[in-house]
DNA sequence: AATGAATGAGATTTCATTCAT
DNA sequence: AATGAATGAAATCTCATTCAT
């Protein structure tokens, strides 16, 4: 919501970086690193190759940038959307949803990340998965509460159960990605994965 | 298990076809495809470069048979598995813990595919999304006998289902390729794993 | 002497001429023509890269007005103190002395025009060995006055012999630039070099 | 010399690199280091420009390699020459016509020796210099023990004779070089540039 | 006259693939 | 069947130059 009034305020040149970033973030979700050369995004972008190295060093410094700031915006927003501490239930389903929707409103970011994330060896690959663990912080701070306050059963291991969520997360998310489907669609789907979550850690059901 | 059988079955050629995807599958789960050069493999197999153009065409071609005989293992191996019809929760847990064990056996196979997985829009990315087709019509199978048979909860898109616990055994796969966790902890995340799933689809809990 | 007078009664563009030209030697002499760039001249100077076009056509236009610059006001400066016939040593002395000193004063130029010498073909490294080849006229009229007066031994190959004293200057010159010394110090540097070369060019001496 | 016979006597890729080294040589004598591509040089060894990769791992290391094999060639031959005493007049006429044929002999190492030489803080222009510093302490080793044993005069500072020697000898080279002159014309020359050099050094002239 | 973002030609370098041995 | 030197296409990146402001 808030990026039009992001790229209408910012100083141009930040804009112009914010456009490049757009533009190679669609064409490294469909190809590797390697088979995106910097002339398709020039050309993508309707700009000559070296004034992309007016804004971005090289050619990695573009690609990792564009999980960089994606990563940041999506802390940011958790963040924000958890300052102040709603009953846990309502909390995860914002955590839950939040995360969901913003993995469908920039699927180049996710898939990019994922694939990085992956990897088990490359020094930004370690930098994703970091941004994995700053978002199990949060969510076991959550099912924390949750716990403490009798709304969800106790785990023995609530980083296990983390890893479950984030399966189920990102599993729907690549679902949704590759179903194109529409709001209506997106929505029911939505709720369906929350529900799904809700009755992994809710208190009351058989497996207490 | 087979592995090794298969390795001292197969006429010589085959063999050595087998250890070069080994041995590339190591060096291309560490690494981008792109960053992984002919000359890399060739060395850390102890061969000459032009000698894997005997048995590979191209390097692509051998990048691309990791993944498809790997794949093609496990679709046999479940196959295998759940040729005789036992009952759905035990298919169901055979079909879960050999899944996530096969990912832990084969950790640079999982790498490489869900890398090639993620991507939206190469030949050989559908081909990695077939796999995974392939394997949610062995899991909906499942699932659906054992709603028939009163066992699972129905659900109103098992395909959705499907994708949720799909997820969690990808995520703690990762997890478990990142631990470097031993054979008593890996059985205990197994079974931890299992029980979250069970609690999913199985009927007799409160959201019945 | 008369640079900074030059400079003031210069017209403006003039001024802002030799400036750009004066940081570009300094830069130049440090590193090649090609490992300086306009922006490093521009940022040196503090204007921007587009400004330096509006006084010099082209990058190389620049460098090699640097050598043409102080060529032609050294070989004016020479002019000056040879027009009057003093005594051929004496007139020597002058020569051997202020191209000496030209060289410490300005010894980026010295640099820069040594580099472009020593060429083999290219077209302005001919333009800088016609500088060499003016001194040297300049140089054998002094040693053919001196021997026709008398004061030199006679030489068969004036040429050869002004070629090795050129060789003394530059020797020395280098060893200069390189050595950072004080004013009495070079003072000195300097007598010992012209009495070298009075001790080859002088009658009365063992080797007559 | 014995260059063809080295050539014959080392094994095949130490006599290719000699060889590129060779061509390359006579591309970086005529023309600027960056005015020289890797596409010329590989043409000119009529290579491909990759096979140019096998041997040296960049331009600047091809570069830098052409001057560091005839540095160490050079100084192993002057050590050769000088390793038995003989009369001071006699090792320093060695040496002096050794240095002096050497220029001759490989004028595109002088010429790219000389430009490196000249430049005031490149890391590779040290190491040029750092050879004049080695051929110095030589010749002043020859000068001192001339004074000693009185063949030559006393000088105050014998570096600061060592630099005009070497003046003279890098004068007399830049003139052969260009001068294109036969076989007899290069001995009466060298003859002629050695007599100067005895004038200035030897005892019993007017200026003891 | 001054600016500096944009350009794109041209350079270096890598590496999959070939092929003579 | 194995080798590895040679190849050259293709990629990244630099930077002199232009030009709208």
């Amino acid at each position: 919501m808030g990026d039009i009034d992001i790229m209408k305020t910012l100083p141009l040149a930040e804009r112009k970086k914010h456009y490049i970033l757009e533009v190679a973030s669609r064409l490294f979700s469909r190809l590797d690193f390697h088979h995106v050369c910097m002339e398709d995004v020039a050309r993508e972008a309707r700009l000559a190759k070296g004034t992309l190295y007016n804004y971005f060093n090289s050619k990695e410094e573009l690609y990792f940038a564009i999980i960089e700031t994606r990563m940041q915006t999506l802390i940011r927003q958790l963040e924000e959307r958890l300052q102040y501490r709603h009953p846990p239930v309502m909390d995860l389903r914002r955590f839950v949803v939040h995360l969901y929707s913003f993995f469908l409103k920039y699927p180049n970011f996710f898939v990019i990340w994922k694939r990085e994330e992956v990897k088990t060896s490359s020094p930004q690959s370690k930098n994703c998965r970091k941004l994995r663990a700053q978002l199990r912080v949060m969510l076991t701070a959550i099912l924390r509460r949750g716990i403490a306050e009798g709304a969800f059963r106790d785990f023995s291991s609530l980083n296990l159960l983390g890893d479950c969520i984030f399966g189920i997360i990102d599993g729907m998310a690549m679902r949704g990605i590759h179903a194109n489907a529409n709001e209506d669609r997106r929505k029911e789907e939505r709720e369906n994965m929350f529900s799904i979550i809700l009755a992994l850690v809710e208190r009351g059901n058989a497996h207490d």
